[in-house]
DNA sequence: ATACATGCAAACACTTTGCAGCACA
DNA sequence: TGTGCTGCAAAGTGTTTGCATGTAT
């Protein structure tokens, strides 16, 4: 028999959790920092394992960003992002809603999908302006 | 003035070569045992390098991986991948290919896109099979 | 009461980097 | 000949985990 774990409402938890609403998509890092200037004892550990658990419980986007520590967001919507391939900085893309973009799969070897992330990759206004010396 | 840097042809950057075009779509340590068969004393920090700078020209296809190492790939054609939320494997995606998705991106901040990544996440069929449990 | 969470620190996984010597152009 | 590359090892970055203790239910 399976049973799920119950979840406790902890002061930790609380306060990890309010910091998502209010930061903007901040990494596991940045929550970490937002919440020990009123609560300086907590632990990176601590913050690891309840975003790690409230994105399990699917309130809570993990998206993962190439070369670079996870993103969370507290916005289910699925939302983009773009990465300058020269300077590695990360941007949001707004997007117009794809039409059911996991349509498009022909063959998804009876997978349930939930969500999807997109990352696009490109060089930015600076770094292309800056010369394309070392595009090709 | 800024200047291409000039690109050797060593030993080591052919074997590296040779394993991504004969390898599947191999993380920077699959490409290091791989070679490391034929030559022995390859360093992981060769391999990183030499994947790096494949990529950076253009070459080759570095594909970041959600909670996990980094990928390659030689065909520059985009395929996407599926992560299953509960056992976290990766899988190969088939999908037509979408009719120039950058196209829907309403503001890219003046962003030349060169190419894009799709990681969809869901329950595979096993998963699934083992009881909804703690998806809620 | 007890199952679950915490803080701490160490371990882990992946990748980059400094350096002295080597080798391709 | 000289710049670029190599092997090695150490360090960097991001995340997880073991453990003893604390706490929400």
């Amino acid at each position: 028999m399976i049973l799920t774990k119950e979840n406790r409402n902890t002061i930790q938890r609380k306060l990890i959790w309010e910091a998502l609403k209010r930061l903007n998509h901040p990494t596991a890092d940045d929550v970490y920092l937002a919440v020990r200037e009123n609560y300086p004892n907590i632990s990176r550990g601590t913050v690891y394992r309840n975003l790690n658990q409230i994105a399990e419980k699917g309130e809570l986007q993990k998206i993962p960003i190439p070369s670079g520590p996870d993103i969370y967001d507290v916005t289910l919507r699925p939302h983009y992002h773009i990465k300058c391939r020269r300077c590695k900085k990360i941007y949001d893309v707004e997007m117009e809603d794809l039409p059911d973009i996991s349509r498009y799969i022909t063959d998804k070897h009876g997978f349930v999908i939930e969500n999807h992330e997109i990352v696009f990759q490109g060089l930015c206004p600076k770094c292309n302006k800056n010369g394309g010396y070392n595009n090709e």
